[in-house]
DNA sequence: TAATTTAATATACACATCGTATGTATGGTA
DNA sequence: TACCATACATACGATGTGTATATTAAATTA
């Protein structure tokens, strides 16, 4: 029962995916959004009907794409363990996941110009609440500074963001990477005691 | 004589300070060309005579506030010396400088969306290449550990940013300004020998 | 100074795209 | 089976960009 609910999530799926890709290859401002959903057999009527309008529909592609990428720094995390190593760990985690075009011109550039602040999203930049909460962790333990956590998380992020761009736009991103990394374990003693 | 070179630079000027307050008040995208060359008694035939089309009037626009920028920053090193206090004092200029509404807009959210990577510019983002030179100077000098100056510079700038997007949606700018500072400063420390 | 050329800007048009208002058809329900 | 709700399609209006053509004013030359 209830096949209409699951032909909906089905074309809400389908119509995310397609966008993830259009926004991706050619911005969000370029992207037709008659194109996008013909696509995949549907027209626009289905996307206002879903997403309200264009905007709704980049929300939606962000929120799954900020999903992803806060399962990828879990996962670091989990490695490197929970202590100052895991710490640095996801900062490094962090820069990789910036490498891939699609979390740069969607998440990074796009997103921020169309729907503002990232911290004001729903998703919270779910990256950002993780570094906080291990940055309160290691505070509490004595093993970082007195330091407001979430200006401490806020600077990593936008450290560990900017280098992600400086080394994607890069000519020789391999050889630009290790530079990148080691500058910001570097920045990230100063949160040390 | 040449009075035509004269009114042609006065009405690129018009429309670069018009363009100045429609991208600040409304973002790039929602700001009407046609509109915006007749609140200065013109019309798109000048515009698109002057900048080739709005991406070149957005990158004029963002030139100028960059070139304003570097100098504010100029001045902020200046009067703390050359030495480690200037860089600090340069971070902490640049968080300032963020602030403004119009450099948020523009220069941060629009410019990177639409023009790409800020490095790429024309301009080349002159606060990066001042605080490279600071970077590379306190380096020669063994003040700071031997690091990329332009990946020191990146994150530095990226923390920066970051921390004053953060001042700039919170509700009481006023108490987390200095966090943000104090954070920028602990990060900083990371990069001294 | 008058004629001619050049170029800076205005005007008009073609095309694309968004959002909405209305229509339609299908799944759920009594 | 008849009815209703709703997910989606279709049609339309408005706006906005870029370009091609026209116009006007300055510069140049004879």
């Amino acid at each position: 029962m209830n096949q209409r609910l699951k032909s909906m999530a089905e074309n809400r799926a389908k119509l995310i995916s397609a966008a993830r890709k259009a926004f991706a290859e050619k911005g969000y401002a370029a992207s037709s959004m008659d194109d996008l959903t013909a696509d995949v057999g549907l027209t626009r009527g289905a996307l206002y009907h879903n997403f309200g309008d264009k905007r709704g529909l980049l929300a939606a592609v962000v929120e799954q794409i900020d999903l992803e990428m806060a399962a990828h720094a879990q996962r670091a995390r989990a490695k490197a363990g929970d202590g100052w190593q895991g710490l640095l760990a996801e900062g490094a985690a962090y820069i990789e996941l910036a490498l891939d075009p699609e979390v740069q011109r969607i998440v990074l550039l796009d997103g921020p110009a169309v729907l503002g602040d990232p911290s004001q999203w729903p998703s919270q930049s779910s990256c950002l609440e993780s570094t906080k909460l291990i940055v309160e962790r290691l505070i509490a333990e004595g093993t970082l500074k007195q330091i407001d956590a979430e200006a401490a998380a806020r600077l990593l992020n936008g450290a560990a963001l900017n280098a992600a761009l400086w080394v994607a736009a890069s000519a020789a991103p391999q050889n630009v990477l290790p530079k990148a990394l080691a500058a910001f374990s570097a920045l990230a003693t100063g949160l040390l005691k």
